[in-house]
DNA sequence: ACAGATAGTTGACAAAAGCAACCGATTCTC
DNA sequence: GAGAATCGGTTGCTTTTGTCAACTATCTGT
């Protein structure tokens, strides 16, 4: 059995390398294609990559731009030295340590990287041509992924913060998806409980008065890491019932289940509700935190046997 | 406000391209540092890329590498004539044109491809080490996003074949997901469809007989390409509804489509179902295609008002 | 049957990239 | 504070990679 289970994981990991690998391939050959489209100027690809992260950080040594642009010293001591001799770059002694000298774009430098920038921008534009508005976010976000994963200590994440918006066609599959492979994963809950959600979604998309309730997706570059939906309770008048808050775990620690919760609270008292009324589950501890900071107080408890485990089900109330 | 909306898609635009760019750089050093990984052993780069580009396509000929690896036809005949020198790969006059030579991997060639591709492993299995089980599922879906957008028209698709299974969990989320955005953006249906979809999943999830009822999925590399789904007739005894087919586009032309509804026949006739029904509409010309070469008769069509268009329902069925 | 394309080869050459030895400045260590 | 080790950078030499043009032997279309 474990000896099985064991097996399992390595033929995961299998197939995630073999699908990295299939990737490389293909993105190299992407990029290749792109960079040959940077031959129509002046400058060679590396002297091209040298002149923009030259531009980038400004006064920088070549040691560094050796280690970023992984080049061998010799031929970058060459490459910058035909770059100087072309008015393209200068070199200035460093004031703190007489081995290495700044390297600086020149004017006519600066003007060849606007050219340079212009140019890959242009084409990086044209290859993007066919992709329509919504893929484009959905590509946008994959390589924000990809860069996060691998990246290792990834530093100067530009949007770590995110965005919430209404629902729209796609997300409620998405979080059907999501949330049972989730719930799979760590509690080891059967597809019943992804049936549960399913039914939710199509009772809520079927129909629901737009007024009154409402579901949020918290996303960050077309990415959704989070979600909550306020439907009126079916029977209680005046009652809504917060559903299937959920948040990614990459995105955990960054408030977002709180702050969906608190959208409902606050559509909740909008809308006219009196009470707020959820159903969860003893073992999803960090949502109990959630609904306590909310105001939630716990009104029922009681054993049951659901999703392939025996559950304690809990129901939470909020007076508005 | 044109004019508003208009910069307010270029800046949505130009946000994208940034990111692409910021991606390309970061990506190029990562591969950069992978094969620097490959150059312990008897090949150069461009060699080692020859031999595996021969080994997935076994008899090839030197114009497609040319094609596919973007080399220069002179260099390419020196590195394989190398190769060939060097007992790797070996060459035949191709049957059907006297100018055409068809390279295959010697055995010799074999076992150092094998070499090669277990140290690319390794490299690639060294570089994800860190990453864990459940980053590692979203970097995998993330590739697969970035292929499928950008791949547009490409087809050199090596691992061009599928395979089918059944579901498990999240499929049925992620199969609601896909189908709700691709009608959504080829039709423009709104999101009762999505509604609809949830609902037969629910149903489907929350009871079915495994003897008489089933889904298949059909994936390459753990990408779902497609589903289809069989169950009983609600009213109908001996009677079978077909469900949900659905190929991804970018797995079109592979015959997925067919396989499906052919694999959903030889089910029920073993099920000992005596009639295959089905219900579709007329928009969708392809999948009607199919219907008809598996030999489904058209037995009845009427308008319908739905998913947000006038459109003509029909049903189909199969005697069996 | 003939003009033009295609597959592949070869020679000549140039650019790109890597290796190793080396120089002078800096930092470390005792 | 002196010698060793390291660092930033340069240079000579080599291999690898890529380009261009000319050329042969086919094949295709008309």
């Amino acid at each position: 059995m474990r000896g099985a289970r064991r097996t399992g994981h390595a033929s995961e990991r299998d197939a995630l390398v073999a699908t990295v690998r299939r990737f490389n391939r293909f993105y190299t050959r992407q990029v290749g294609a792109l960079d040959e489209g940077l031959l129509r100027n002046p400058f060679t690809l590396s002297e091209a990559r040298v002149i923009y992260e030259i531009a980038q950080r400004q006064p920088t040594t070549a040691t560094e731009l050796r280690k970023d642009l992984r080049l061998d010293a010799g031929y970058l001591s060459r490459l910058l030295r035909s770059l100087g001799q072309r008015g393209v770059i200068g070199k200035r002694a460093s004031d703190i340590d007489g081995r290495r000298s700044m390297l600086v774009l020149t004017k006519a430098g600066r003007m060849a990287f606007r050219k340079l920038d212009a140019a890959s921008k242009k084409d990086v534009e044209a290859w993007l041509e066919g992709v329509p508005r919504e893929e484009a976010q959905r590509l946008a976000g994959a390589m924000r992924v990809i860069e996060r994963t691998l990246g290792g200590e990834a530093k100067g994440e530009t949007g770590a913060s995110y965005t919430l918006r209404r629902h729209k066609v796609g997300d409620t599959g998405w979080i059907t998806h999501r949330q049972a492979i989730l719930y799979h994963q760590e509690y080891g809950w059967d597809e019943t409980y992804e049936a549960l959600i399913a039914r939710i979604m199509a009772d809520f998309l079927d129909d629901h008065d737009a007024g009154r309730e409402r579901c949020w997706i918290a996303e960050r570059d077309g990415e959704t890491l989070g979600s909550v939906f306020i439907v009126r309770h079916p029977e209680r008048k005046g009652v809504a019932k917060l559903r299937l808050l959920y948040v990614e775990p990459s995105a955990r620690g960054l408030g977002i289940g709180r702050r969906l919760v608190h959208e409902v609270t606050k559509f909740a008292r909008k809308a006219g509700y009196h009470t707020l009324t959820l159903w969860t589950n003893s073992v999803l501890v960090s949502a109990r935190r959630i609904y306590e900071a909310e105001g939630y107080t716990l009104v029922k408890e009681e054993p049951n046997r659901m999703f392939g485990h025996d559950l304690v089900s809990q129901t939470w109330e909020l007076k508005l």
